[in-house]
DNA sequence: CTATTATGACTGACCAGTCAGTCATTGGAG
DNA sequence: CTCCAATGACTGACTGGTCAGTCATAATAG
């Protein structure tokens, strides 16, 4: 066998993809160095070659998530059309790209419960979420502007729906028989509805 | 059978109290059964003779919590009026409850990711949070029925508005710097008018 | 043959849980 | 009331096991 033919990042994402799985199975604390490494088929030594410790691999996932919600962020803010609509589709599509990774999401758990004083690593998710609740409020205040939201909804209402959106995927993971599928259209509804002004 | 110094109880809840500020502080994985007992001002061994394990206390956490929302949700589905404006009442009683005690709040995020197969601990979440989603289901379909919710307003809708409650306790969790308090407002706001019918 | 990549035995730190012993309190005997 | 034996809450040094990270060695490519 040769898996030295392998090039640097494809080893690297091998590696991130199995650790993925690993936290997912097991939970970031209860898994073990050896456990990824198994799952990735190499030794735990050559997990030292590609990051520089285990937090390191947790922080690399915490950063795939984020820049494949800046991904659908950035569609959602650049893109025409009403505000409002564009802001539904932006709530169905982050449900759906959570929904399709569901090892990547269960990491999330891990990830929610890292940021801590003390020896936690420093991921600052305060500072992407902030920056979630940024776009949401910006949607809104166009949305508002154009008519369709009532005026006055801001920052509060933004963190409302980020907080719907997340507590959706909570609620799947604490439970998987929530049907996360079938949950992206009562969210939108309700976020939507819950935003717009008198006319139904 | 009098007590010897301090009665049972009062001892087994003075280290919870202890334990849970530790776990707010460092999260359940980071921290020591000697901080815990430290933090209680006692030793390490005592903490075994009203706990018979790390987790054990973790579970106990949990249930205090556990209660104090089943409490809640007790007295909104037992209250006289129209179902929207307990349901209103509900949410609100919720957030405060829980920002109320910020350091039992922090040790929710150990909980929710406790849930896992292999050695978790058997917390059974899953059953909890779903007695939650099916009383607000239930205020929804007395609402519908009363014609102030939309027809149709189901369990798909109580996930929404449970998880947005969660939700936003998870930005705040997260984020300090986000307002738990001001929050109530709008997601009570955005919960009820989804939820309404066409009458703003 | 050299450079590069991979390996897994090893080490040192860390910690949950144990248990043999301590000592303040108590209740009863003198 | 005093004294002392019984009690059991409390202690903390210790054990056994775990695991992150290291490094001397081996395997392979060029």
């Amino acid at each position: 066998m040769s898996p030295r033919r392998v090039d640097k990042t494809a080893r690297r994402q091998q590696i991130l993809d199995a650790a993925v799985r690993v936290f997912a199975r097991r939970g970031f604390a209860a898994s073990r160095i050896e456990d990824v490494a198994a799952e990735a088929g190499i030794a735990k030594g050559s997990v030292y070659m590609y990051f520089g410790s285990r937090e390191e691999i947790l922080r690399a996932a915490f950063e795939a998530l984020a820049s494949a919600m800046d991904r659908l962020l950035e569609g959602a803010l650049s893109g025409t059309g009403p505000a409002l609509a564009r802001l539904d589709a932006l709530i169905r599509d982050v449900l759906a790209s959570i929904a399709a990774a569901p090892d990547l999401a269960r990491v999330l758990l891990d990830l929610w419960g890292s940021g801590r004083d003390g020896d936690g690593l420093p991921l600052d998710m305060a500072e992407t979420y902030g920056r979630y609740r940024a776009a949401v409020a910006a949607l809104l205040a166009q949305a508002a502007a154009e008519g369709e939201a009532r005026p006055g909804v801001g920052e509060a209402e933004a963190t409302v729906i980020v907080g719907a959106i997340e507590g959706c995927v909570l609620q799947w993971l604490i439970d998987p028989r929530v049907p996360i599928g079938e949950l992206a259209e009562p969210l939108a509804a309700v976020c939507l509805h819950g935003v717009r002004g008198r006319d139904a």
